[in-house]
DNA sequence: GATAGGTACTTGCGTGTGCAACGAACCATA
DNA sequence: TATGGTTCGTTGCACACGCAAGTACCTATC
């Protein structure tokens, strides 16, 4: 505990991420609206059509979004029950599920893709320039690097 | 719609921050649990903490947390529970609800606090250095901005 | 090939949240 | 002073999520 209190730019940075980072997402999110799609299921949709034969195993997956596997078994049931992902086993390893991606769902993604891509643009790459994203990117890996090794040494 | 898709790069940096927030968060909310206290209830205490007479009406307090009314009513209502926070009418406009910090609550606050600052520190300060944090700023006020003008042209 | 331990997914339960509807109180205008 | 519109907070409802427990299955060891 180096310093009790953050310094006044320290605090200025920090709390402009805070909130900035919620209010972003709600407009990602409000974006992807107009397709009846929420950021989950966009998310599933993109990393399954991304995958090896439009599939994945359910931890892979779960893993893949963050997602705990009890999450992740009930965002497919809404998804299957959309049409746009199957359920289908494994021959191998019966205990896997793999969700799949159907044509309905792949056209679903394809649909709903620029808008998003749009979206982030609009919302993040445009007012940062090239140089920003470069930044933003190499802020969050040093970030992200440090939280990995934090969590080895911690186990 | 400038272009369909993103560039590697543009893909990669906006990754890394997808991502990384969601580890990041979590970190900082593990960290709270020895306290036994959410992000949520943290927040809640340090800005009646840092309001005139430790009280804010509901709905600014609302507006702050970005929270919306329902769920700033059932967050206090633990919070109440815990002997945190007491909830005062307010005798100009009978409408409106203070939300009162106790001096319980403004213990468990200062209790809190130090841990928080150093895992903010820790995670997120040391890592990026004093440059880092600054950009971190800046990139962060940036989309805000465009947030709020966004928003403005909308209406 | 039996048994112990680990892995993959699902289900029950509790929690936190937003939206819509509501009642109470305020305010502007007639 | 009556009235219509607005604001403040709470409550009913629905939903998404994580954790813990349960089941089915795999794998290593004896």
């Amino acid at each position: 505990m180096t310093t009790k209190w953050l310094s006044q730019a320290e605090q200025a940075s920090w709390r402009n991420y805070i909130l900035t980072a919620h209010d972003l997402a709600a407009a990602l999110e409000a974006d992807l609206a107009v397709h009846d799609l929420t950021m989950g299921d966009y998310e599933v949709l993109v990393w399954l059509s991304e995958a090896e034969d439009n599939r994945m195993r359910m931890c892979d997956l779960a893993q893949s979004l963050q997602l705990s596997p009890s999450g992740l078994t009930r965002r497919l049931d809404g998804m299957v029950k959309a049409g746009w992902v199957e359920r289908a086993s494994c021959a191998q390893d019966r205990r896997v599920m793999y969700a799949h991606l159907t044509t309905t769902g792949r056209a679903k993604m394809e649909a709903a893709a620029p808008t998003h891509v749009d979206s982030v643009r609009r919302h993040v790459l445009d007012p940062l320039g090239a140089e920003g994203v470069a930044q933003l990117g190499e802020i969050f890996g040093r970030i992200r690097e440090h939280l990995l090794e934090l969590e080895l040494t911690r186990v």
